[in-house]
DNA sequence: TAGCTCTTGTCAATGTATTGTCAATGTCGT
DNA sequence: ACGACATTGACAATACATTGACAAGAGCTA
């Protein structure tokens, strides 16, 4: 039918246990008594999974986590699983206030979904289960136990090489469009301060930059989201056109050469003394030397980045006295 | 209303319980004294409901709760259940259109505001543009009279150098939001074919294959959006993950190298010839030569690339006889 | 209205089926 | 040779089926 003459199947079962979330045990057993996979074998008998393997076992893991007899669907073809994990008709029991642990149980359950949902390239599944989850959740825990540490572990995932750069692009794609969902609940006051938020040149990875946004939005921050992997002059013209008070970079990737320092010179002098620029993001520790040169604030986290936002709205709102939560 | 073409019965009860709400006592109490529903078995004699069974199931458990006595109507049909919960019910769908050049002389007003705003960055603006555009003119229209020659314009600036790097971002950024809005309404059904949209390595415009995005998604097709700039063994991956039915790629800037022909040469080899490639975008045309060497499909215009997805369409679905509109 | 019957939802007791896990033993690959 | 893998068989914990029973109502009759 099709020519596999690509990346033929090389994946021995330790590394389908470590991807699949599947015990070695159970694939064996799920493959001996229902053929849930028929993975080929090398000369000596050692089973050789493909990567469709994977995720049809990742799929019938997911399946069968939410009630499904592994008997009954072992046999599946890989859309009909797919279908019988749509987050579609759905009629959830009311739902009094749950409690806190309750929430991470949730959050837990919805960010096995999404990464199921991921694997498979099915971004309708994935916009869904984030759909639920704010509802479910609200959109404060939503970010904070849900997608906080999904990102977390797609970071880790893809450091250990799990994941591909097909599956960050494409969750990324994902969640910036719910960044319009999420903060279109909150309408700043006109007079809340102005933030840029960017990443600089090289630096292609703008998950945490959209984190970044959410949260300014949450704190009543008038947002303008630039994207990433921009060069300092666009960055500070955007800030004078809009005359915005603050910039926050996200640095995710660590580069040898000086580039990175280099921009945020430039960026610097550019956007001049008053205007605040915060640089955060895994790898913002490794040039703390020269923001401390330059003035520049670094946030470690996101309760740190919070803080600064606190902080510097005091500042930049001065003239008009806080009223906030006097609805 | 059910285009239940797949019943592939695979529901052990416990699911059915949670899916119909009705308990699994009843639900074999009901089978037992009035064979209110007829399941099959497994080899082990375990009941194995299939999709019709629960929605059954539902209407019954309605039914009743509604007063009527289960002994009574555990033997209706489908349609007659579903008439006596529905006595009457009418939605007048009164729609008065506006003409084709008042959208026009509208759209161009909305263009001129998006053009402004976007001068200034201010994203809030520019999306509260889009969405009064959205629900003036309808989705169909806006992109069309609207997104499209707005984006043509941003092209045309780009070029000239009105239009700086940090503009494009943002309005990107602002577009990828809108995809979200946009689609929202339209569900594809579950055995649509399914296309990844992405732009090759080198092509970092994306604006293009958002386009194509949206169109496809109003096409009935099942979308995954990759996001720009990837290699083909990623976009690749994607295809075979996803299971995905075909490809389109969008090209913009032609470069001098030869890294285009080259990516989609060794797309195509791993995609296989099942897999359509199709490729459009204004830079499209410069590489006719390898597009018909590897067979793939190129693209004009949007009206060009709408019909090749509805050829697609057919040839996709055949293997399900189209019974649709058979209610 | 008391008494009777029929309907219907629920439950308990007992046995079977399914399924995740593990141990023992042998083989493969480097 | 050692760690990773395969095979087989077994076991315990759930989940399911069957049967029978029971109680709360509803409807009917005297």
């Amino acid at each position: 039918m099709s020519n596999y003459l690509d990346d033929a199947p090389c994946y021995l079962i330790s590394t389908v246990v470590k991807r699949s979330g599947v015990k070695a045990d159970l694939i064996r057993a799920w493959e001996r008594r229902y053929q849930a996979v028929t993975p080929s074998r090398t000369d000596g008998g050692h089973r050789v999974y493909s990567d469709q393997d994977i995720v049809r076992l990742k799929l019938l893991k997911q399946a069968t986590t939410e009630g499904h007899s592994i008997g009954q669907i072992a046999q599946l073809s890989f859309d009909e699983l797919q279908k019988l994990l749509q987050p579609d008709q759905h009629t959830p029991p009311s739902r009094a206030s749950a409690t806190t642990s309750d929430h991470r149980y949730l959050a837990e359950s919805y960010i096995e979904k999404c990464y199921t949902a991921m694997m498979v390239f099915d971004a309708r599944a994935i916009e869904s289960h984030f759909e639920n989850a704010v509802v479910e959740l609200g959109a404060q825990v939503f970010m904070e136990s849900l997608l906080t540490p999904l990102l977390t572990r797609m970071g880790e995932d893809w450091k250990s090489g799990t994941l591909r750069p097909s599956h960050e692009h494409m969750t990324t794609s994902v969640i910036r469009s719910m960044v319009y969902i999420l903060r279109s609940n909150y309408t700043p006051a006109s007079n809340a301060p102005r933030l840029i938020i960017s990443t600089p040149i090289g630096q292609q990875h703008e998950l945490g930059a959209l984190i970044a946004a959410l949260i300014a939005e949450f704190k009543g921050w008038r947002i303008t989201y630039l994207g990433p992997d921009l060069p300092a002059e666009e960055i500070a013209f955007a800030v004078k056109s809009s005359n915005a008070n603050a910039v926050a970079l996200s640095i995710t990737i660590s580069t040898e050469d000086h580039i990175i320092p280099k921009e945020i010179r430039r960026l610097k002098k550019l956007i001049g003394r008053d205007v605040t620029l915060i640089v955060g993001g895994s790898a913002a520790g490794e040039y703390k030397a020269v923001l401390d040169e330059v003035g520049a604030l670094r946030s470690d986290s996101c309760d740190d980045f919070k803080q600064m936002l606190d902080d510097l709205s005091l500042q930049f709102q001065a003239p008009t006295p806080l009223k906030i939560l006097s609805a």
